[in-house]
DNA sequence: CCAAAAGTGTTGAACTTACACCCATGA
DNA sequence: TCATGGGTGTAAGTTCAACACTTTTGG
């Protein structure tokens, strides 16, 4: 830890004592598309090598959704983001050495348990924002990932497997895609984060199945072949299989 | 509130505030079956009318799987339940007025961050206990439930739709079931859970297929009809299929 | 016209659903 | 023996994976 993130964590301890619930904080894992690349979104504290998740704490008067809002919005800029919270961590050696030389009394030092959202945004409605205690915010591969501090490997891991089994029964695409989009873009969209391949004749007829999209009157041209149809989401269903589920066995 | 309970409270606070972590506690709901029915161990606190979840608080130096583990086993006696972690509850309002007329500074009345867990366990091996903070400790029909206290009902709700969600792709039975039982048995379990009915022939063929049962040369001798098959769970392929799911769609 | 990608059709296997049928048992 | 529940069979419909075929586009 250099000298600049130590002074800063020195000012802000006891501000931060005054206002933020404590034992516990919030991490987000920002999921975004680009160039048929699923993204996520790390920061990098100043003078550490490793990267971490954009986390927070929660203000004493402040629900934990509307706290885990904030923290996004403050590190993209993005209202409304797309949030689930999927898991909290809690193992008392979580956090492990990235304070150690640090007073006791720091509170960014306590053991926290860490309530942990995902969340799907559109890569292109994202500044990335270096705060005060980080030098670089930025979106990285999620197939070429650089070293994690603390748990924060763990926490990456377990929501990328959360998306997957949401895609079993819930549409995602809305956060992640652009106004409007074509079957093979969407395609990709599921490829990236299943990380395999689909097959295109079979992935067409289950989204169509699906009832969650609606074929325009226009093609995406420019492209050296076929133009292929543009589609939208019909919000209106889209949310209705968000909270009604895509497919259910029992 | 009555006044037992309130002295308890005062006097436990202070040993609270030394041994916990603040601002944090974890609630458990804890499925048992019985009878052909679902049912779920409540708490009623000494002198309220309405019911609530057994929960505590986390220890300072202990991971938060081990403190629902010993929250539980001080509630049932039973040791190695099966416990799933399924969501945090943050609402600055959650805890409302139970505790309106205690002192600002009580341990208890601070506002919480509720980590919540659901538990699946033989019902014959819980000893429900009585604690110094409540009246009772009884378990209670699913579909006949009492008042909630606090925000209870919606973590009891949040944890029935999770585990319904589970059946999708999560053996369950292990827990809940004694060694031997019949399909007939296994399959009034899964009804009770989605709280409907469900066709004979093809569950059996459902629960065939996940190959995780074994059948034993033995029949249910001594109801009124044809005597059931029985069946064991085989240990090494339900833990497998808990680890990688029973029906991936992707 | 050609290559390549988009869109659609086909086919057999697997699974679901909804029944029907037979079997075993105690009353 | 008979009512009842347990176990299995079957036929129609649906979904699936895999592959082939056709269409559309820019070069």
């Amino acid at each position: 830890m250099n000298k600049t993130l130590y002074n800063t964590l020195i000012e802000l301890s006891p501000i931060c004592k005054k206002d933020y619930l404590s034992s516990i904080s919030v991490d987000c894992v920002v999921f975004g598309f680009y160039n048929d690349k699923l993204k996520v979104l790390l920061i990098q504290l100043d003078g550490l090598d490793a990267w971490g998740l954009p986390g927070g704490y929660i203000l004493k008067e402040e629900d934990l959704n509307k706290a885990a809002n904030r923290i996004l919005e403050e590190r993209t800029g993005a209202k409304d983001i797309f949030l689930n919270q999927f898991k909290s961590f809690g193992k008392t050696n979580r956090s492990e050495n990235v304070f150690k030389d640090c007073p006791d009394d720091l509170w960014h030092k306590q053991r926290y348990i860490s309530v942990a959202f995902y969340a799907l945004i559109d890569y292109h409605k994202v500044t990335p924002v270096v705060d005060k205690y980080s030098a670089a915010c930025e979106w990285k591969d999620v197939d070429n990932l650089p070293d994690f501090m603390m748990d924060h490997q763990t926490i990456f891991e377990s929501a990328l497997l959360q998306l997957r089994k949401d895609l079993n029964y819930k549409p995602v695409g809305l956060n992640l895609l652009p106004e409007k989009f074509t079957m093979p873009e969407l395609q990709r969209l599921y490829e990236a984060i299943l990380n395999k391949e689909l097959n295109r004749g079979n992935f067409y007829r289950r989204m169509k199945r699906y009832g969650i999209l609606n074929k325009l009157d226009e093609t995406r041209k420019g492209g050296a072949h076929k133009a292929p149809d543009l589609y939208q989401f019909d919000k209106e269903a889209y949310k209705c299989s968000l909270e009604n589920g895509l497919s259910e066995i029992w």
